[in-house]
DNA sequence: ATGACGGGGAATTAGA
DNA sequence: GTCTAATTCCCCGTCA
């Protein structure tokens, strides 16, 4: 146990070592992430797993084994949603290592739609889904591997059986009674809230790992003619993007999320 | 006809 | 115990 946390504050040392080498960049809140990390120490488990978010392509890996921190409990290396952290917007590079969101008893479960935006992120889950559009959140499953990626969350959750990706996309469908994740007409493609896009910083990240090629940006926009999908900015066109949706109470739906987002 | 995909109801499980 | 989110199973419809 004492070597374990020793290995830890090894990794802590050289994070935040690196993190003062790229001190130009004037990330928010660093030292209270660390500070959160120590304290979460004690539950690190150094488990090596199948699908994990890499780290950026401009921070070394060696300095950071994000390997071993995928074993503890996810949602402390997962963006806080709710609280729309600045850095979340404002520093891509540590998108992924942000503190956790929390409540008043404790970690957050991780989210469905939180795990798609990080692998989304992650160049190395780009065989299994890529950003469609990753400016008006669109995204899409690769059909060769949409299973491989299904079965990642599962482990991530640690569920007892094996997730397919038949029954992550149930849980997808869900998403469209909340809004947070809506069925684009298009073959295994859907799109982002734009509020829950906004907040889980995308914009800044599609400026920094772009992860479709020009053509299938000029289908992107083609598809969003045809489908109505959302297009420009976040609250103000999200009726209209939700137009698409016949029940009322979609429709209700949406301009709660309206109402919300102009809150913000 | 077939397989892949999409959709949804309903029961169950798990975490907070 | 309750609530929420996710999982699991199952069935059906659509489309290429």
């Amino acid at each position: 146990m004492m070597s374990l946390d020793n290995d830890i504050n090894q990794h802590f040392q050289d994070a935040i070592d690196v993190i003062e080498q790229h001190s130009n960049n004037s990330f928010h809140s660093e030292y209270a992430y660390y500070e959160t990390l120590v304290s979460q120490q004690q539950s690190l488990q150094l488990q090596r797993q199948c699908c994990l978010i890499t780290p950026p392509s401009d921070v070394p890996t060696a300095v950071y084994d994000w390997s071993d921190t995928a074993q503890q409990s996810w949602p402390q290396v997962i963006p806080d949603v709710s609280l729309g952290h600045p850095a979340t917007t404002e520093s891509p590079n540590f998108y992924s290592i942000l503190p956790p969101q929390r409540n008043s008893k404790g970690r957050k479960k991780l989210r469905l739609y939180e795990y798609l935006h990080e692998a989304l992120n992650d160049p190395n889950m780009g065989d299994s889904i890529q950003w469609t559009d990753s400016g008006n959140g669109t995204f899409h499953f690769i059909s060769k591997n949409k299973e491989k990626l299904a079965e990642c969350w599962g482990q991530r959750k640690g569920n007892r059986k094996t997730m397919t990706y038949q029954k992550m996309a149930r849980a997808l469908r869900n998403y469209s009674r909340t809004g947070e994740i809506i069925k684009v007409r298009r073959k295994l493609t859907y799109q982002f809230n734009p509020d829950i896009l906004h907040r889980l910083g995308s914009a800044q990240v599609s400026l920094h790992l772009p992860c479709h090629t020009a053509q299938e940006e000029v289908r992107a926009q083609q598809q969003n003619t045809s489908d109505q999908s959302y297009s420009g900015s976040a609250a103000a066109d999200w009726h209209s993007w939700y137009g698409h949706y016949q029940l009322q109470e979609d429709y209700d739906l949406a301009s709660s999320f309206t109402s919300h987002a102009t809150k913000l």
